[in-house]
DNA sequence: TGCGCGCGGCGTCACCCAAG
DNA sequence: CTTGGGTGACGCCGCGCGCA
């Protein structure tokens, strides 16, 4: 079907080392093969402007490579488009990098099968049962909570040398903590022994939580990024891997035409 | 069926670096 | 100098697979 959208792995064919063969080789509005991870998208013909073959990751910040520039893509009614994703990337063997114009609804998804779906409803991402599943999970205290628990956060242990005074109030400074050290606010009681009072521990755990949680984010997403750069330089190499196929093939073509005119 | 192994994902820590 | 975001490293966990 014309400009229809597949979603990988669903079918065998040469598009799973080689995204984009089809692209300098099939004609006009064949259709797409279908790549593990990727989905690809097949303009027709008859499209107002250029015939282009792209590669779209799925529900994500995606990467459309062409064999040649993209011009201004028009996507016929019930094709799909990707992509809500502001930064998502489009980019051409010139290394050119271009706007893909979304019309007539820009924040529509189709589906694999081409029906169209929110941003949201289509996303896998944090709704998978697999994630779920994940997060009824216990996971293993970290020290620092076997500590906290154990009662550590109202009678600290100070190492010696690390103590500043201030007013009965001390300050530490661990090394240890979360975010590349940490200041723990603490007081002493009568016996000697090191407190921290309730208003600062609270403060300062209220703040260590909120560190761990953005950095718990940022962490998903540094590899959630981490994981589409490898897959861009994956399909950058498909493409590549075929453009060069396509040469080859022309070289030869060129050098059997040059030789038939030479023995005429 | 139980076990070991590899893989992928996660949370946390430590460190770096740019911005304020 | 301080702060906050990004990311490599590390350890843990669950899962799938092959093997005895």
């Amino acid at each position: 079907m014309e400009g229809m959208v597949e979603e990988n792995g669903t079918t065998g064919g040469a598009g799973t080392t080689d995204p984009l063969a089809s692209a300098s080789s099939s004609t006009p509005g064949s259709t797409p093969h279908v790549v593990t991870s990727i989905v690809q998208l097949t303009l027709p013909s008859q499209a107002p402007s250029a015939q282009v073959q792209s590669v779209i990751q799925p529900n994500q910040q995606s990467v459309i490579q062409t064999a040649s520039n993209i011009q201004s893509v028009q996507i016929p009614k019930g094709n799909v488009i990707l992509v809500s994703k502001p930064s998502s990337v489009i980019h051409t063997t010139q290394g050119t990098l271009q706007t893909l114009q979304i019309k007539p609804e820009p924040n529509t998804l189709v589906n694999t099968q081409g029906q169209s779906c929110s941003d949201e409803s289509c996303g896998s991402g944090d709704e998978s049962p697999k994630r779920k599943y994940r997060e009824m999970l216990t996971r293993r205290p970290s020290y620092r909570k076997i500590l906290n628990d154990l009662g550590g956060a109202e009678i600290a242990v100070i190492p010696a040398g690390t103590i500043q005074t201030d007013s009965g109030l001390h300050t530490l400074a661990v090394s240890g903590a979360a975010g590349g050290g940490a200041i723990v606010q603490y007081a002493a009681n009568q016996d000697g022994q090191f407190y921290v009072p309730g208003p600062i521990l609270e403060d300062q755990t209220r703040k260590r939580e909120l560190r761990l949680m953005k950095n718990r984010e940022a962490a998903r997403e540094c590899r959630r990024k981490k994981k589409e750069y490898i897959k861009c330089l994956e399909n950058r190499v498909a493409v590549l891997e075929n453009q060069n196929k396509a040469l080859i093939e022309e070289l030869k073509t060129l050098k059997e035409l040059y030789c038939q005119q030479k023995t005429e």
